[in-house]
DNA sequence: CAAAACTTAAACCAATTAGTCTAGGTTGTA
DNA sequence: TACAACCTAGACTAATTGGTTTAAGTTTTG
């Protein structure tokens, strides 16, 4: 066993800091300055502790996502309609981004932030994008075995059209003051689900 | 008259290489240096013109929306149907996202790139993304008025679904190395349009 | 108690940033 | 021809960047 005590500080909790951070500034305008503020550690600890800035951002970029798709993911899977759900979803999503001051999701801020050619973080973000459309799928095929949608719709064009909707209100609503756009997108979406 | 050679270098062209640059990369992590490698003048020329960074990149800004959306608007209003000049928008837009190494659109970009407590910036963006949905709006009602779309839909509604939809494609296209998202995007669009 | 594990604060480094300024060259016109 | 308008190249500044290292202090445990 090893002597000393251990770590002090959480770093879960310093993660989710630098996280806030990196979600409002985006990559590049996150300053270490800044982030070792709102973490509450030293230079050091969080060099020790996490390696470097970037390092540090796709661990944090990691736990946004993670914790980002769980949340869908069980809002999508509440017991009731399938498709009740993805309308609440959307409905959060639709306050949510038309709030003056909201910061979009983190997927997209990050998708515009780096260079498209980065091949450290562009895989990154594919792949959480296409485990976001597939809980979406999820969710579509389920309301179709419900028969609250029709069946002869493709589920996979469905969810991508969700997947690029939502990124784009989101991404939009960074920079609006009102809840019109939102309210709008959302309630054609669904619309564009049931007539489908 | 003034004496003396008039500017040797063409401002409007140079303005399109730093909108280049900028659209690649983002305000920040544009270098002046790699700006000015890319307009072909010195750093005194750009200054003299433009004024400082930020201001030549407002001018980048304002010159790719304007080209942009006069574009959209050339391709929503040519001749033919009205319906059938926005599926063919949609077209190319799929085509021009789908494509690896797209660079997606420059708004968004910069809606992303950018704090979005800025009041210099957010309020410009804003702007732009409502001359882009009157532009759509505009569209949908003339499809309607030629009896292509259903009157009884909201063109105002639709024409923000657009928006965001569109924005949403080049926003994930730019970590996307394939086309099939925007196909399937671009089609559930149409056939949202034509069951509204 | 003493050593190990951890902490912070701050000094430090090399590189890069946006922006200014100067010196010298070219070009066109009064 | 002489001067004014424009140009480039590059030196320079002041600030900031990410990252490293050092020194000193705290806590836990063998």
């Amino acid at each position: 066993m090893s002597r000393g005590p251990n770590k002090k500080f959480e770093p879960e909790v310093a993660l989710g800091k630098a996280m806030e951070v990196f979600w409002l500034r985006g990559y590049e305008a996150a300053s270490l300055t800044e982030l070792l503020q709102n973490m509450g550690i030293s230079r050091k600890s969080m060099y020790d502790t996490f390696g470097n800035k970037q390092s540090l951002f796709l661990k944090a970029l990691e736990q946004y996502a993670q914790t980002r798709l769980r949340s869908i993911r069980e809002q999508l899977l509440a017991s009731g309609s399938a498709l009740n759900n993805i309308e609440q979803l959307l409905k959060s999503m639709q306050k949510t981004h038309g709030k003056p001051g909201s910061t979009g999701c983190m997927l997209g801020t990050c998708t515009a932030d780096f260079n498209t050619s980065d091949v450290e973080i562009a895989p990154v973000l594919r792949s959480y994008y296409n485990r976001l459309e597939n809980i979406y799928y999820e969710a579509i095929s389920q309301a179709q075995t419900e028969g609250e949608l029709n069946p002869q719709a493709s589920p996979r064009d469905l969810a991508r059209m969700l997947l690029c909707t939502t990124q784009g209100m989101a991404l939009v609503g960074r920079v609006l003051d009102s809840e019109t756009i939102p309210q709008s997108v959302v309630k054609m979406t669904i619309e564009a689900l049931k007539k489908s």
